[in-house]
DNA sequence: CACTGATCTGACCGATCGGTCAGCTGCTGA
DNA sequence: TCAGCAGCTGACCGATCGGTCAGATCAGTG
């Protein structure tokens, strides 16, 4: 055996990436990954701290999108403006790395529990408040949340649909939906 | 301790609940469900013949409503009379179980590949259908996959708003959202 | 009193999990 | 030639899981 560290690495991260795809975060061992990859687990964990590092490297990209999507929002002073920038921003997040989020299918709320993802819970809480275009009415937030939590379980679903055909039915469906700023 | 059969199946259900709406399904062992009741963990598996058997009978209630929708979809020859008696039948579901829908957050895909919960998998295909007004048309399917998994994972979320405001919310957002038949 | 059946317990089982550790291997540079 | 190090392995650890089982407890019955 003996690869190099950057091939192993990517391999494993490539494998890793493959089996939560299927079984899900939760449902993927270490064991499952080695096997893929077809070194030891104890070969994974010399190039990952833990179980979680490889999840938090897989996502880290999703996650600096995320990020900056927040500044660009929380740079908005009208609530129908931030609306918009979180409306094509987020369309945009969702389609861009719905592979990504696919792999935590269902997974986000415990996910979201853990140190290392606990600022995602807080960004996310900022794009329901501006996708509700920072309305207090129940309904307001309440389709929000729906959308928001709809277009993250679904995004990964339609992997046969072309990237700007997936971008134009979330963002009708989005526009659509929302409540209109008055 | 020694208490009557019904007694403690009851109290058992009513814990079991309770644990799963905090920390899930999976995340719930046997052995926390029988420390909120203040038995053993074999006492649980005396009264229910495994930890499947329990979610199954918490859940039967909504199963059952949720069969009856689709067999009153079902019958509806037009694809518009269809949608319209999936949106309010689906709405009217989701307020009234949503206590029910809350304890499997975030574990739908999971636990519909399990056995007991298979044909849940079908229904759900064809109120998916009957919400995009039996289109092929990808647009459609997505914005009604989206909202099917958003307000399933919305309504347990708001347990403060009253059930006639939450059903108002989601009935409007449905109508709004969902593309019009033509 | 003896017996029975329902209820419940503690001890235990095998499987699986994430993670640790001592040590093997093969390349590299002095 | 050989020390040293990066890469990797197999064996092992403690914890936890769902589930089993022999037997204790106790109320009701003849």
């Amino acid at each position: 055996m003996a690869r190099t560290t950057p091939q192993t690495h990517g391999e494993i991260l490539a494998a890793a990436a493959r089996r939560f795809g299927v079984t899900g975060y939760r449902g993927t061992s270490l064991q499952d990954i080695a096997g893929e990859v077809g070194c030891s687990k104890a070969a994974v964990l010399y190039h990952f701290a833990n179980k979680e590092a490889i999840l938090t490297e897989l996502m880290a990209p999703a996650i600096e999108v995320l990020r900056s999507l927040d500044e660009r929002i929380a740079a908005q002073s009208e609530p129908a403006s931030a609306q918009r920038v979180a409306i094509e921003g987020f369309v945009d997040l969702a389609v861009r790395f719905r592979g990504e989020i696919a792999l935590l299918r269902g997974e986000f709320p415990e996910l979201l529990q853990q140190p290392d993802f606990a600022h995602i819970q807080l960004i996310s809480e900022r794009l329901l408040d501006a996708l509700a275009a920072r309305s207090a009415r129940a309904s307001a937030r309440i389709a929000a949340f729906a959308l928001l939590a709809g277009i993250a379980e679904t995004c990964g679903e339609f992997a046969d649909v072309p990237d700007e055909e997936l971008r134009e039915a979330l963002l009708t469906l989005l526009r659509r939906a929302l409540e209109p700023v008055n």
